[in-house]
Formats: structure tokens, sequence, C-alpha cells
DNA sequence: AAAGTAAACTAACAATTGTTAGTTTGTCGT
DNA sequence: ACGACAAACTAACAATTGTTAGTTTACTTT
């Protein structure tokens, strides 16, 4: 663990801010205020507002795109890897919930590295597809719709990032097991 | 059917300029061009960039809150009300995807109607936990943790508006059909 | 033709936006 | 004590923001 350095705080607070009022309702005299400073002082190690959205998005993304090629390349059939991707979602939001609400809601004011964000995104969605369709065609999974459920199951995932933060009763391998167990076999005795 | 307005002309193109960029990154000169006229004269049809979002997102929380008090007053089993809320969300959803986004994306930026808007989100999401807690105790749901199962279903009925303007070709009733056995049954075979 | 009205316009406003330039402050190794 | 450097500051900028005031245009009703 390298310790944080002042920009990564200036990241850390502006991550905190975005959640709340979304990326364009945060000013950077907001941001610089939260830290104590004036606005001006936080050129010093950042060099526009833009850059912080953008190191905020861009490493979650590359976290699940590194996170999916091992599931993926590993010898699990495929509901082992639906695990392992719920995993992944519950691991990756919850060390960062705020920061998911800006993967989530402010990719679109992503301007250099926009069509970085949608080929990761779109790739990221290629591998879940192909897993549900992989464990169709092995009868692991029901045969309805694989958008459905890949719809179904990733709007769950993706949303994690609204719920973690509340219910912290609830363990990292409870909820991970829990939410598998009800995405997996739904809710019907 | 009465006849679209000037306002709901207004209304309609900023809920879709909304979707696209979020309320705070939407100007009054955006939704002017975007109609052919100028900022100032939006002004003759309504009060401010605030009425616009309270038009769109009140009307479509009203609509969630009165399809949620039918359904809770039925006779119908838990699971009957549980496909019956899939059904509400598809239907609503499908009436006005773009809206949703707002409904979702943009709600923290009211300010007058904020509290109001709060109040009847709680309202809801009550009801929809009371009826799993129902359907839980008349052991027509498996007996795992009750916010998760909730979590989990309203995420995914809350992501219908990402999805939906774009699979035309799973009519309503085949979706919500298909949606509802997703959730209830879940995907494993 | 006159009057009324809905809905557009031009011009401007005060406030706020992201950002830059240049300067001051405090801490550290020499 | 001195120089270097990181990191704060003040002051200002050009552009953009939501909104207002007053005016013009084009129909419709009298």
């Amino acid at each position: 663990m390298k310790q944080e350095t002042r920009k990564d705080e200036i990241i850390r607070t502006s991550t905190s801010l975005f959640k709340e009022k979304g990326y364009s309702a945060v000013t950077m005299r907001d941001i610089a205020k939260a830290m104590g400073i004036k606005a001006a002082s936080l050129y010093n190690h950042i060099s526009s507002k833009q850059e912080i959205l953008s190191n905020i998005i861009i490493s979650l993304a590359e976290e699940f795109t590194q996170g999916m090629a091992i599931i993926k390349d590993s010898n699990n059939n495929s509901i082992e890897k639906l695990k392992d991707i719920v995993n992944l979602h519950v691991s990756i939001t919850t060390n960062n919930p705020f920061g998911m609400a800006s993967l989530n809601n402010d990719w679109m004011h992503l301007e250099e590295h926009l069509d970085y964000y949608l080929q990761l995104r779109l790739n990221y969605e290629d591998n879940f597809r192909q897993i549900i369709e992989q464990g169709i065609i092995n009868k692991e999974l029901s045969d309805s719709n694989a958008e459905v459920m890949l719809f179904s199951v990733l709007s769950t995932l993706r949303s994690l990032y609204i719920w973690i933060p509340d219910k912290e009763d609830l363990q990292h391998v409870n909820l991970s097991a829990n939410l598998s167990n009800v995405l997996l076999t739904g809710i019907i005795k």
C-alpha cells in the first residue's frame, strides 16, 4: 500500500462529491472547499476537472476488465464463473462504492477517454454474454432468453453501489453468496 | 388523449436531453436549440428549469405509487403481486423510458419537491418489502434475506429504461413474462 | 379594420464556471 | 543561513449559466 498523495486525496474527495450530485453539478470550488483549500490550488496537482473523472472511471473499468479476463480463462463451469462475477462486483464495489456511482452515471462526460471506456464496457458485456450462452449450451442454465438473463443479473450488479454503503451488517462473503443464490436460483420456493 | 401543448413539447424535448447528459449538463439553450427557438422563449411556457425536472419526475413517481396501491390491495397471492409489479415497471418504462432516466439519476436535483419524492419512494419500497416478507411467511418465497431479494429485483426493474429502447423486438407482454420468470425462478436449470 | 392573444424575438443582467498567472508560505537538505 | 521545492494563496479572465424586461410577429376574434 503506497501512501496517499495529494492528487489521490483530490480524487477521493471528488469521488464522494460526484456520487452525491453527479459530475456536472460539482464545481472545482466545491471540491476545494471540501478539502479546505482554494480552487486554484487544485491545479498544482491535477490538470483539469476532466482528469479527475477519468481517473475515477478508467481505473475501475480496468479492474473489471482484468477480473473478467481471469474468470473467462479459468477452467470453472458456467455457474462457477457466474458466481465469480458476482464476487468480482461485490469486491470492487465494496472497495469503492462512490466511484461506482461515477462509472454508472457519469461516463458520458468522459471526453478523451470515452471511446476507450466504451470499448472496455462492450468487451466486458460480450464476455459476460458468452458465459451465459455457454451455460445454456451446457444445460447448466435454463433455456430462456440470454439477453434477459444478462440484463437482469448485470443490472443488479451495477446497482450494488447504491446499496452496499447502507448495509454494512452483511459482510463481503455473506453478501456475495446470498446474492449469487438469489440471482441464480431466483426467489421462489 | 389530449393533444400536446407547447409546455408538453418542452418537457418531452427536455426529457430526451436529460437522459443523454443528465439534468445539470443540459442548459436552457440546449433545450431551446433542440426545439428551434431561443432560450428566453421557453419562459413563455414554463417558469424555471426546475419546473421541467419536477414535471418529469413527480408524474412518474405518482404513477408508481398509484400502481403499487392497486397491487397491494388486490387479493392476489405474493407471487402474482410480484408479477404485477414487474408488469407495472415494464409498462411505465415502455411509455417513457427517457423520463425514467431522470427519475433514477436526477432526483437529487429536485429542490421544492425533493421531500415529497423521497416520501413516495420510501413508501413504494416499504410496500414492495412487505409483499416479499408476506411471501416468505406464506412459504411462497424461499426463506433467504428479504433485503437482498428486494434489492435484486428492484435494481433490475429500475434499470429497465437503459434497455427497453434498444430491444424493441421483445414486446411488452413477452418481456414482462420473460423477466418475471428470470427474477422469480432464477437462471439456473 | 381593430383589438386581443400566444409565442416568438433581441438584449441584457448578475452569478457562476473552469482555468491561468504570478506570488507567498512553509519545510527540508545542505 | 540558503536554496530548492511543494503547495498554498490572491486576483483575474473569458465563457457560460438561468433568467428578466421589453418588443415584435402572426393569428384569431370581434
